[in-house]
RNA sequence: GCCGGGGUAGCCGAGCCAGGUAAGGCGAUAGACUCGAGAUCUAUUGUUCUCUGAACACAUGGGUUCGAAUCCCAUCCCCGGCGCCA
């Protein structure tokens, strides 16, 4: 959520921040949004000074009474005073609730670094593609062939876009997740199991509402929904919270299964682990001072493509443009790792800085000498599993459909290679 | 799920029975004293606004009343006991 004085008092700002976006619609939305808070400015003061009176009133009355004298004067003109505020506040609502829908809705002021238009700006690109003298086989194909992973039952019981892992690449989804946060508690971060369910209140604070309807899954007949991912409940912990100066920044990995509706992607990777609706994944957060935030934006970039380095992928860094960044982030980098089969990079972190956006929309400050401000918020994957099994499948396999672990795994998994058994 | 006790500021906590300006302590910040620190003393320390002033705020939402932290109703959460339970 954007600071209503930032639109009071530097509307141009926002309005070009629009303009990058190409987003007509809120365009028109701001000169709207200045009126409606204009008019209910008016409205307070004026409600305003109608309480002062009850309140004067009320209190006229109790000395009176105190006194023993008569005090129905005073009482019927107090008796008369609450319509009127009523009324108006009826008024104010309404405008209040306009602009709070608009307010909601706005997304945050892109930093100067985002690229502007319809292209992501590679950054860094890490390792080399993988060459084969043989014809790579889809993960897909690779797991039922060594019968590790069962899409077809899957199905059978839940639907598309759901999997058994089983045998050794159960092993292996687990020793990513430990070796991850390992790697994160080693540089620091404190590892966090948080609620795999939150309520409306607490989503509406970390997500674009938009989300609610694309990625949530909703629990029938009570006030929760399936977290999407540990960032969610990991940034929402401080809600309404003012918090110790000392006790930043916080630095934590949220380890979780992530659950998603991928809703709007029919018939795009209905089948395999690249798009699924559950799904493991180990989380870096940073809740910190505003002024520290793109510095730590950085170090959590970091932690990452170190982390994939020592898994021996091959990946490239983007920073996201203007037309894929959402609504939250003020920029955002993704890594995209080679996937041999698809012959392209695809995205497996997601590394973003949410300013204070997340902030004021969870009330979530510190205190300062100058009085209580906003913390910033930046949430990167560390792992999420299912993407890292794809491309460790098919970028490790071999001419006889075997699958050579990487390195760094193999303390973990307890193996060398999953071959036919 | 049942019974009982609770939810007050960054934290602790009085006020509630009996409605009439939100005590006090800790912590924090500033100043005095000090070479400096500590101790001590003084002041400030919920939010917002069009800021010499005002409004709002005692878990949340309603209600009663001229006036509600206080009385009534509903909901949420916490603690204790009982029950159930992987």
């Amino acid at each position: 959520m954007l600071d209503i004085n930032l639109i009071r008092n530097n509307p141009d700002l926002v309005l070009s921040d629009l303009k990058k976006r190409n987003d007509t619609e809120k365009l028109l939305w701001i000169d709207d949004i200045l009126t409606l808070d204009k008019e209910w400015r008016t409205l307070k003061s004026k409600t305003d000074e109608l309480r002062h009176r009850r309140n004067k009133v009320a209190l006229e009355i109790g000395i009176l009474k105190k006194e023993g004298k008569d005090a129905s004067e005073k009482i019927k003109e107090a008796a008369e005073i609450p319509k009127k505020i009523e009324k108006m506040e009826k008024e104010m609502n309404a405008k209040r609730e306009k602009i709070d829908y608009y307010l909601k809705r706005l997304p945050n002021i892109l930093h100067d670094s985002v690229p502007v238009g319809d292209e992501n700006s590679p950054i860094k690109v890490v390792g080399e593609k993988p060459q084969f003298d043989f014809e790579p086989k889809s993960h897909i194909d690779l797991a039922e062939n060594l019968d590790i992973g069962d899409f077809e039952r899957a199905a059978k019981i839940a639907g598309a876009r759901f999997f058994f892992l089983k045998g050794k690449l159960t092993v292996l989804d687990f020793a990513l997740q430990y070796y991850a946060m390992e790697f994160m508690i080693k540089r620091g971060y404190e590892p966090i199991y948080p609620p795999y369910m939150m309520n409306r209140k607490a989503y509406e604070g970390v997500t674009d509402l938009r989300d609610f309807e694309d990625v949530m899954y909703k629990i029938e007949g009570e006030d929760l929904y399936l977290i999407a991912t540990s960032e969610h409940p990991l940034t929402a912990m401080y809600l309404d919270e003012i918090l110790n100066p000392k006790d930043l920044p916080k630095k934590c990995c949220g380890i979780s299964a992530c659950f998603r509706k991928e809703a709007g992607t029919h018939g795009r990777e209905t089948k395999g682990f690249f798009r699924v609706h559950q799904f493991n994944k180990i989380e870096q957060i940073v809740i910190c001072k505003p002024e520290e935030s793109w510095e730590y934006h950085e170090e959590l970039l970091k932690n990452a493509t170190d982390l994939f380095e020592t898994l021996e992928l091959h990946f490239r860094v983007v920073n996201i443009c203007t037309g894929d960044i959402g609504t939250v982030a003020a920029k955002k980098y993704d890594i995209e790792t080679w996937m041999p089969v698809q012959n392209e990079y695809r995205e497996v972190v997601s590394c973003s800085n949410c300013t204070d956006y997340q902030a004021r929309r969870l009330n979530m400050r510190y205190r300062t000498k100058e009085g209580n401000k906003f913390v910033h918020t930046l949430n990167s994957t560390c792992i999420a599993t299912t993407r890292a099994l794809v491309a460790i499948l098919e970028n490790f396999q071999n001419a006889d459909g075997s699958i050579t672990m990487p390195k760094v795994l193999r303390k973990y998994t307890g193996f060398e290679k999953i071959e036919k058994e």
